[in-house]
DNA sequence: GGTTACGGT
């Protein structure tokens, strides 16, 4: 019952520290309070003010060590108050509030303070009024009483000082504070090993697991190469007013939702207790947030880096996760006003690619009108002339992949002049480990690419419009890549016995049907037969950017053998016995397709697949109905049963979902006869895209 | 604020 009494002496509207603590009062309340200073902070400048803080101890708090935390915050440094070891403060005024996880008291412009040199103090009952030191503030009116000089007295002879710390301790702690260590960084700057304090967006939500730990993705909208790259998924034009930016086709549970920027700009970041309850109670999908002391450190897998937020073992109730306030822009933290900057300029640049796209889609349409007329040129009885100048093309093209890699559409250094063609902008929002070759063909989509082919006659005096099987005509997509065929990454290189086929007729190598895949048929097994092995596979390609609402066209596009070397920059060989190609290819297509093959073996597709396969001659259809290779004369079915496939297909593959980077793909449209007289079938191809494995 | 960092995918 000592301290009710002591709650007795205490002079009228002055309050105990301890009920401070013990939150009997709530944040922004106004206080009272009397203590004797255990522990200071060195004076330092903020952005603003400048700030020291005082640790206070009263009887109501003797017992513990720490006492409780006076933040004083005055415009000039004269303002501040000198103390010495154990002086009394006599604090009017001054406001109750929740900081860092703990009660403190933080000053306002009300806030009057008047300090008593403890060395001055004289015992009771005397006066302490000869210990008071000068008042620092100049519009500070004192108001003390000779109750609260009495008071003083009393109450510095009385505190049991023997929990405070030492005046060597005292001293120490002081100086040391003075070499204040800023901690802060930009993501960019942070090495393993080290402790920083960070200013970052919650670009994942916290996801918490039993024992409250809290994992979350943040972002401070700078780069640093230890981190895990951040695909965007789906990165949609019809979605351009979307707050998040990046959208999905069916939105993610908010869980799963990432807002964050492409590239390697976010942290994991694991926060124990008690931080992960401050991420509880006020961290949003994203938040500005403050985080102190993140341990960075290599993950798990020795790959990326990844921050941790620890408890304090000094101080357990430390939390240091606090959330920023974004309203106040005056007193805006000049870091958290630069990552608002980049932020800003990120979503910019964002809606400015998106933008581009849609133009770029738009311009699409307008020039495939245009290219019918273009098509005058080509008369319609010249196919096979046409087909001769195809195949020098293509043997052109071969030799000149098997030299020169695809050169990059993206620019390659910041310091480019700013590009006016969309096309550069579109491989900017894509993957950047996959080129293709300079084109000044405009961007299109699959949806349009796929429509019938008209070439214009003239009759007499008249122009007439005739749709044909195929046109020969280059095209710049912008897909991903969302089925591949043969099923079996082994069956992407056909072999053919050297001898028989050395030298390939014209007719075999238009169509492609010289390569023998026939088991059956010989040599597979001979050692004495040599065989020469060749790329042969196709992929589905899909439009990353659908028109709004619809859903994506797919085209399937074979991959030759000169495709495939610049594609892969590997040369075909047997996969089964060639393990390191093997292994090679499944990597370098990884970049390409993302998760795909691992969306297919979970959806079951291997099986189903493996029976297409056999049967994947050109133009011939597997056995479950889809074409494997080439698409039929009657472009409307094509273009039915494509998207027709691809709803099919997506509903499957939606049990994973498809992670992969879109990229910008040229296409070729061609046309290889059917084996029936005069009959022709349009082909498209892929052609000039080049993976870079860096 | 100085130090210093486990604990779990």
């Amino acid at each position: 019952m000592a301290s009710q009494q002591e709650e007795g002496d205490l002079p009228q509207g002055f309050v105990r520290l301890r009920d401070v603590l013990d939150q009997k009062f709530v944040p922004g309340h106004i206080v009272n309070v009397i203590g004797s200073i255990i522990d200071t902070q060195a004076l330092f400048k903020t952005s603003k003010d400048w700030k020291t803080t005082w640790s206070l101890m009263d009887w109501s708090v003797e017992d513990e060590c720490y006492g409780v935390k006076l933040n004083i915050f005055r415009p000039r440094e004269t303002d501040i108050p000198q103390i010495a070891y154990q002086d009394v403060v006599v604090v009017h005024r001054v406001k109750v509030q929740r900081y860092g996880g703990n009660m403190s008291f933080i000053t306002n412009h009300q806030t009057t303070i008047r300090v008593y040199e403890s060395s001055k103090i004289p015992r009771p009952p005397e006066s302490a009024s000869v210990a008071l030191r000068p008042c620092t503030k100049k519009d500070e009116r004192p108001e003390l009483t000779e109750e609260i000089h009495h008071f003083v007295a009393a109450f510095y002879h009385k505190l049991d000082k023997t929990n405070a710390p030492s005046e060597e301790v005292f001293r120490q702690a002081a100086r040391q504070s003075a070499n204040v260590k800023d901690k802060f960084s930009l993501l960019q700057d942070v090495q393993a090993e080290r402790f920083y304090d960070l200013i970052v967006r919650v670009v994942r939500a916290p996801h918490f697991d039993f024992d409250n730990k809290a994992t979350l993705y943040v972002s401070d909208y700078t780069e640093n190469p230890a981190f895990h790259d951040h695909i965007p998924e789906n990165l949609d034009a019809s979605q351009d007013g979307d707050v998040y930016g990046y959208t999905w086709e069916e939105p993610a549970p908010v869980a799963e939702r990432w807002i964050a920027p492409e590239g390697k700009k976010s942290l994991q970041v694991t926060c124990w207790e008690p931080h992960s309850r401050a991420l509880q109670e006020d961290v949003k999908l994203g938040s500005w947030i403050g985080l102190k002391n993140v341990q960075i450190r290599l993950g798990h897998d020795y790959k990326y880096l990844e921050g941790f937020v620890r408890e304090d073992r000094t101080y357990p109730n430390r939390i240091n996760v606090y959330p920023l306030n974004l309203d106040d822009r005056e007193n805006m933290d000049d870091r958290l006003t630069a990552a608002l900057r980049r932020q800003q300029a990120a979503d910019k640049e964002k809606k400015k690619v998106i933008k581009d796209i849609k133009s770029a889609q738009v311009a699409g349409q307008k020039r495939k009108a245009s290219q019918v007329q273009a098509i005058e040129d080509q008369p319609a009885l010249k196919a096979k002339q046409r087909r001769a100048e195809n195949r020098a093309k293509k043997k052109e093209e071969k030799a000149r992949q098997n030299v020169v890699s695809a050169a990059p559409v993206a620019p390659s250094t910041k310091s480019d002049p700013p590009k006016q063609n969309p096309t550069q902008d579109v491989t900017l929002a894509g993957n950047r480990q996959i080129f293709c070759e300079k084109s000044n063909v405009g961007l299109t989509t699959i949806e349009s690419m796929l429509e019938p082919s008209f070439m214009k006659i003239k009759i007499d005096a008249d122009t007439v419009e005739v749709q044909v099987p195929f046109v020969n005509k280059k095209y710049l997509t912008f897909v991903r890549v969302v089925d591949f065929s043969p099923s079996c990454i082994e069956d992407f290189a056909v072999s053919r016995k050297i001898t028989q086929y050395q030298d390939l007729s014209d007719s075999e190598n238009s169509n492609g049907s010289s390569l023998d895949e026939d088991e059956s048929s010989g040599g597979d097994n001979d050692p004495t037969v040599k065989r020469a092995w060749e790329w042969r596979f196709s992929l589905l390609l899909e439009d990353a950017l659908p028109a709004d609402g619809s859903s994506p066209a797919r085209v399937w596009v074979t991959v030759n053998n000169g495709a495939g070397q610049c594609l892969t920059n590997l040369d075909a060989d047997d996969l089964r016995k060639n393990r390191k190609c093997r292994y090679q290819l499944q990597d370098i297509m990884h970049i390409l397709w993302g998760n795909l093959e691992e969306v297919k073996a979970a959806n079951g597709e291997k099986q189903q697949a493996s029976k297409q396969e056999v049967n994947s001659k050109p133009g011939s259809r597997g056995s479950n109905g889809n074409r494997t290779q080439m698409p039929d004369l009657d472009s409307d079915e094509e273009k039915e049963e494509a998207s027709g496939r691809g709803k099919e297909s997506s509903s499957r593959l939606n049990e994973i979902r498809l992670v992969s980077k879109p990229f910008t793909c040229p296409i070729k449209q061609y046309g290889v006869r059917t084996g029936k007289k005069d009959e022709w079938m349009r082909v498209f191809a892929m052609d000039g895209v080049r993976i870079k494995d860096v």
